[in-house]
DNA sequence: CATCATAATCTCATATTAAGAGATTTTTAT
DNA sequence: ATAAAAATCTCTTAATATGAGATTATGATG
């Protein structure tokens, strides 16, 4: 997993942003990476003159304006935002809810389109913020999807949380339960992401059933009963293979 | 200009995405950047992996996940979003319109933060969408403060827009134009990005007094009086210098 | 399902150029 | 004005990025 090429290691310095780290030194980057003194400033010079890297005023440096414009033509590119966007007005029209489109990517879940009817929407996970694997409708309906050696080191990656959720103890009763996912096409959790948040989810597939996102439905507990919660269920099942129909076609 | 080392050249094949051209095939791509065939895919192969660009289904690429999430960090991290919002919700709160921050940047002039109090928001750019830099308020309230020798040839490339708006004829009557502005401390202009919107702006400006950013109130041209507008320019000159200095100071 | 067309990857010799130690200059702080 | 810190420069060497062409995947089509 380590950086080889001088391509991957120029890349490595944006890597190392997150939300827990969201400022760096030269100094704690050299630390961090392993490269000299010469070759980060290289780096730095050429990342900050693309835009992607920008100065802080206590010489440090953080992510650039250059995203923010490659974020918006994300936002007028990706094939999900664009089918999915009239689907989630549809959807929140219909309920006082949240709903998402959230891409599955690496092994992170990342949000890239969200409409929201309440006033004070719920969700604590906007556009780029990326979710937990553990936990949550979305990750369930997604990782129901995923081939058996793909899914079990993610499962055990991940088991303090699902257990807590109530998945099962071991792996192999987590495996159970999401074979139960797959069968019923979505998924509901009660409070798992954010306390009295339920959320509906059903996964959007590609040409080889492969999961590629997740349509999720973010409603406030005490709004709903069992029987809403199913036939929101049902639509947002029909919502995801519909997505998923459209993108294998080149719909857009 | 010219991309001299291989670093410069990888980051290349991210500038080539643009509104108007949002997917390429890799064959474009080597005949617009003069790369090799197998040069090219091992710069497509590492910007993939690294989640900067996914493929289409038409074997073309498009910008890719990574994007949304570094932009979300970039929400987070910007001082001049994380300054800059808490006085839009001010302005927003005052008055009925559209309240935001535009960084100047390389030449272009983005917004990175946007709040409104109008049920349907007038303005056309949000966030990440690159303004124009010879129309509208924003774009003179930052001009206004470049040294000549910067200013000069902006002017001259943006001199039918400039001229259009009323600013002058020639690059010495915009030059006059725009001292007038520097001296108000604040730029207004009628419809000139979106019809019907008048545009208030001020700029931010680093411990050299050099233009880093804009602040900008769009509001519904029939929902204001010539008084109410030297007010709320008044205002926004006012949050402008705020986040300039809170800026100076390292505020956040 | 075989065949063809297109897309992507591989091989390998060579020239290019990234890298780093250390010195030097520039910037910032006091 | 002076010291400390930050950033850049120089130059040699080893490392590696490059591209022509061949090869292998992948996907479309009848």
């Amino acid at each position: 997993m380590k950086p080889k090429n001088s391509l991957e290691r120029v890349l490595a310095v944006l890597e190392v942003f997150s939300e827990e780290r969201l400022e760096w030194t030269p100094e704690d980057l050299m630390r961090e990476l392993g490269y000299s003194r010469p070759t980060l400033y290289r780096y730095l010079k050429t990342l900050k003159d693309a835009g992607f890297l920008m100065s802080t005023r206590n010489s440090g440096v953080t992510l650039g304006p250059k995203v923010v414009e490659m974020d918006y033509l994300t936002r007028r590119s990706d094939p999900l935002v664009l089918l999915g966007v009239p689907y989630l007005k549809q959807l929140t029209a219909a309920y006082s809810c949240t709903a998402m489109v959230l891409r599955w990517y690496g092994s992170k879940i990342l949000c890239v389109a969200s409409e929201s009817s309440t006033r004070n929407p719920i969700s604590s996970y906007p556009r780029g913020r990326p979710m937990p694997l553990g936990r949550g409708a979305i990750a369930r309906s997604i990782l129901a999807l995923l081939p058996r050696p793909r899914l079990v080191p993610l499962i055990e990656r991940n088991l303090a949380d699902l257990r807590a959720v109530g998945l099962g103890d071991t792996a192999d009763d987590v495996l159970k339960s999401l074979r139960k996912v797959r069968k019923a096409g979505f998924c509901v959790a009660y409070g798992e992401v954010t306390p009295g948040a339920v959320g509906i989810a059903a996964p959007v597939v590609d040409d080889r059933d492969y999961p590629v996102a997740s349509v999720c439905v973010t409603i406030a507990g005490n709004l709903v009963t069992g029987a809403q919660i199913d036939q929101i269920g049902a639509e947002v099942r029909r919502v995801a293979s519909q997505i998923s129909a459209d993108q294998a076609s080149g719909k857009p």
